[in-house]
DNA sequence: CGCAAAATAGCAAACGTTTACACTCCCGGG
DNA sequence: CCCGGGAGTGTAAACGTTTGCTATTTTGCG
């Protein structure tokens, strides 16, 4: 090793000479240590010397192999991040928020999807410990145990979304489902709605659970009763939303109003009913959650309840980061959601039975409709 | 490097006892060599050592470092992926399909979206080199020449859609626009269509252009003449879609049919026809290009041309592996379009205005489509 | 039984970095 | 004049693998 200076100099045009930090070092007439330390920003070197090396490396083209570094280092600069599906329109925003972020720390991102199959999730597990990831963010929106340990006993930082473990290495997000919901049910109620169905999501989805619980919250708030067969359970998929709207149509008596656990739902209803004649928002009014592009595109564009999936990719890489680089202890981020206001949200219709019907606020006529509380969003 | 072995064992608890290759080899009371080629599978070894190998594998549960791998190997199995942008509905099942293909065969995926940016494109390659992709895949369907030399410097095997320069280390995936276009086209034409516009993408992305001249010569096959004030330029946004239609409401007379150069477009033409009072299918037929999920969500659903992103993803992972891998040589992979059909496609209306109309078929008042010739799907 | 060759294990040198430590200046104070 | 020390550079030892080469054992055959 000892000859490794004279290795290229006394090739004769045999190797190709590789780009390496030997290069640069001879180049710019340093030892490699300076090269290094150059790169890296150490302030003790000569300036001038960090000029000729940096010239040297413009010169070269040269930049460092992350693999080395990283063996080196005992740090990849790898974060792992493990979705449920990537074709779910849920994810690809906060996949793009969540790379963003980490590449702006000097991060890399290694996705992987799920599909809700332990198997896949094993491997990908596998595939994350393989490449020495600096920690993993786990947005399945439900809790795997067996990958946990795998992580744990490696002392790698997690984060988790709703719950988790308490566990020095590991965050949780929590969002704040409670708020938007409110404000859409509060919508809703603004605008005279007094029979409001719910659709859930599946119940393994904890997700789907504190969904449901903010609504009975809300409809407790907002003093409605509920009625037990207007409150269906779907699926989270568009399918799941068709079968809902079906069980609602073929009920004795309408909602004037359906909230929907997320938009896929939403938009299974809103094709039922468009089948069955029945109209949106004329008919019967709806509201999603999640807020993903489609429902703006649908026709009418859906009310939906938003959460940020850059406020959820950006608290996500800052807890890893957090673990990672031992800057901060914080355990917990709370991320809001919001109502935005669109087109499938309307007064119910005058002739609709409407049990305790308070005309506080003037006439059924003006298709105005009133915001929620609190900051909804009119778009 | 000597006492590496006494290392661990002289410990008292001190060193937390990495878990690498040693500690296996001590394990298993072989030599760290023997370790290695167990892992790899070298023939050569004596499957009663490699017995004991596996068992001590098992029991620590080891796992190889894969950054000391690749320093060594000179392969760090990471292939690169380079889309236009995640959030666009066209991508996500790309790359799932990409990524599963990828794993499959050994190999990690590098995400990176450009979002059109030059400046995010250049940091993304620069990222990508430093983590030493052994292959990248540029799927933003327009050229970036800089890119391409600094990857093509270090001779690092690309694959490029529809067109790409002519290397030995560059495959590119033709797709065959012409197929599913020309069906589309068959298929507006047996419903008795012959006032048939179409909403283009922008001029400088390659697919556009290929689509654009797809749908010229598929009409010229169907002898239509194309009416200049229908052929509109979009911008493969839902905006665009939307100017387009307005476009064409505000011009003398209507088409019966819209073709579009992608399914956003579609969704904004739907949306603005809505808006105006004009039906879909009843009043106008409307075809989309790419069928993302969206479409069939829409309502009507779209009729659309399918090109699979599953195909292509493995026919890039294909092409990526082969230039890696070195075994095979095929510098051009042919990717087909297929028709769609839904329920965005009907029957011109009889009162329209359209000439030559040759009634061959029956009745107009039968709501039936006929399919394009050719492979075309019926949902 | 002897010897060559085949089979198989182990040693040690890479791979391209970072970084502890040693070393060389050079300057100022005693 | 000598010496302590600060500033800056260089040397070499890691990091955890793969792999060429050598050493050893086993096998086959005359």
């Amino acid at each position: 090793m000892a000859n490794r200076g004279s290795r290229t100099s006394r090739a004769p045009a045999q190797k190709p000479a590789r780009l390496d930090i030997h290069a640069v070092a001879k180049l710019a007439q340093v030892s490699i240590a300076t090269v290094s330390r150059t790169i890296n920003h150490i302030p003790t070197v000569n300036p001038k010397m960090a000029k000729r090396v940096w010239e040297a490396i413009r010169e070269l083209n040269y930049f460092p192999n992350t693999q080395a570094r990283a063996l080196v280092s005992g740090r990849s600069h790898l974060l792992g991040l493990i979705v449920s599906e990537i074709t779910n329109p849920f994810f690809p925003e906060l996949i793009q928020g969540f790379e963003d972020i980490a590449v702006e720390h000097g991060y890399e991102v290694l996705i992987s999807s799920t599909n809700y199959d332990p198997d896949r999730m094993s491997v990908c597990i596998r595939r994350m410990l393989e490449r020495q990831v600096d920690g993993v963010a786990v947005m399945t929106f439900g809790i795997e145990e067996p990958l946990l340990e795998q992580f744990a006993e490696r002392r790698i930082p997690l984060v988790f979304v709703d719950i988790g473990p308490e566990r020095p290495d590991i965050s949780v997000l929590k969002i704040d489902y409670h708020h938007g919901i409110r404000q859409g049910v509060q919508h809703l109620a603004a605008l005279g709605h007094r029979s409001i169905a719910f659709v859930s999501g599946p119940p393994r989805l904890h997700s789907a659970q504190s969904r449901l619980a903010a609504f009975h919250e809300a409809m407790q708030e907002c003093g409605i009763e509920e009625t037990p067969e207007w409150m269906i359970e779907g699926d989270h998929t568009m399918e799941g939303g068709m079968a809902a709207a079906a069980r609602l149509l073929s009920s004795p008596a309408l909602p004037t109003a359906i909230m929907c656990s997320n938009d896929m739902s939403a938009i299974g209803v809103l094709h039922t009913l468009h089948r069955n004649h029945c109209r949106v928002p004329e008919d019967v009014s709806l509201i999603g959650f999640d807020n993903i592009h489609m429902s703006e595109v649908m026709i009418p564009p859906l009310t939906s309840v938003q959460m940020s999936r850059i406020e959820l990719a950006r608290a996500a890489v800052s807890a890893l980061r957090a673990h990672v680089e031992g800057t901060s202890h914080q355990r917990e981020y709370r991320i809001s959601t919001n109502l935005v206001v669109r087109e499938s949200t309307a007064f119910p219709r005058a002739d609709q039975p409407s049990p305790e019907q308070d005309r506080r606020k003037g006439s059924r006529e003006r298709r105005d409709q009133p915001a929620a509380n609190g900051s909804a969003v009119r778009e």
